[in-house]
RNA sequence: GCCGAGGUAGCAGAGCGGCCAAAUGCACGGGACUGUAAAUCCCGCGCCCGAAAGGGCUACCCAGGUUCGAAUCCUGGCCUCGGCA
């Protein structure tokens, strides 16, 4: 059976420098999974700190506006950055297609795909799809619903689909983001013969998810001295290129100060956190200010690794 | 030394006699998440008891005072900032 590693955790915890050093002992390749290093041209910001790397395309499949190539990183192959110019709107469905195109080469070539990032929805809905993941916005719908007040939506929804308003909680209630696509899946469903969804399953694997982590404070502290690190390799030139044009909210480039940045920063690992915590509760932690943590996981990355299983 | 402004929760900053344990923003803690996820949204945030409703205690620089009642008014002190010397 097909073996597949991830790597997650929040971010400032040393992801990327583990999967490479793993891609080159048991011979793997990497995914990104991270939804905003697929953005040509948002490096520095986004930490995509490979530019003096090469890139490759590789045009093995054609699909829309998707360039499918890797970095080569020291002799380990990156994939998943640099797919699309930052107006495209990339989301979770683009993901997984992309992912699971990758992921079928990879294993090809019997190699090992090692999934390294910290959106955790990207990797979730891939190893676990849920029914609507594939069932696209409604752009018309979208643009009428987006002068709706929030009492406006959710008088809409409890109208179309009061079942679906009853299944939803306090804060989802309130954010006008979900009740637009909750009303834009009920939309769907109710007057095609069959809701437009593409049921998937996730990929057919020996999984192993792997997640790093670290006290706040310590957190903290890297991503401040990241944060600088940023400023001093040319920020500022970066956002100065990238003005003007249409970029995806991002951290970073909005602006802010380097104060600003940080805080922004801390709160988004939080929220990290919680969302792996809970949606992905398989990881195995490991706090990597912990003695010797690296040999315990590489340890069971071992065993996981050399293990047969049918 | 004189004149003016001011000292409020971790920070910034409202309040200017009762509705104030004190708006708002930030920070911080917790949570949600079924095609925007580095996004979006929810809850908490003096201390103690309580699941909650609620209750108790200590609070708006310090010390006095006025008042049924003071973060809010008065007096003195200490400190900070701006202007003049």
């Amino acid at each position: 059976m097909n073996k597949l590693l991830v790597i997650t955790g929040p971010t400032a915890t040393g992801k990327t420098v583990l999967g490479l050093r793993l891609a080159k002992k048991y011979h793997g390749e990497i995914l990104s999974a991270d939804s905003r290093q697929v953005y040509k041209g948002m490096d520095i910001g986004t930490g995509k700190d490979i530019n003096n790397f090469q890139f490759t395309i590789f045009n093995f499949k054609k699909q829309g506006e998707f360039t499918y190539g890797f970095y080569d990183v020291g002799g380990v192959k990156v994939w998943g950055l640099d797919i699309v110019e930052p107006g495209y709107p990339f989301n979770v469905s683009d993901y997984v297609n992309y992912a699971n195109a990758i992921l079928g080469f990879v294993w090809e070539q019997g190699k090992l795909p090692i999934i390294v990032g910290g959106t955790g929805q990207y990797i979730k809905e891939l190893l676990l799809p849920s029914e609507t993941l594939h069932l696209p916005p409604d752009e018309k719908l979208r643009e009428e619903l987006n002068s709706f007040t929030v009492a406006q939506l959710q008088e809409r929804l409890q109208r179309i689909n009061g079942a679906k308003w009853e299944q939803m909680n306090q804060s989802d209630r309130q954010n006008s983001r979900r009740l637009i696509r909750a009303i834009e899946v009920a939309t769907a469903g109710s007057d095609s013969v069959q809701s437009p969804t593409r049921q998937e399953r996730g990929p057919e694997a020996d999984i192993l998810l792997v997640g790093l982590t670290a006290p706040s404070p310590v957190l903290y502290e890297r991503i401040d001295k990241r944060v600088e690190q940023r400023f001093t390799a040319g920020m500022e030139e970066e956002r100065k290129k990238l003005s003007g044009r249409k970029l995806p909210n991002t951290i970073g480039y909005r602006g802010e100060t380097a104060t600003e940045w940080k805080f922004a920063e801390h709160a988004y690992a939080r929220r990290q956190m919680t969302y792996l915590k809970h949606q992905l509760p398989r990881i195995v932690w490991f706090d990597v200010t912990q003695d010797s943590w690296s040999a315990k996981l590489e340890r069971q990355v071992g065993k996981w690794y050399t293990t047969k299983t049918v």
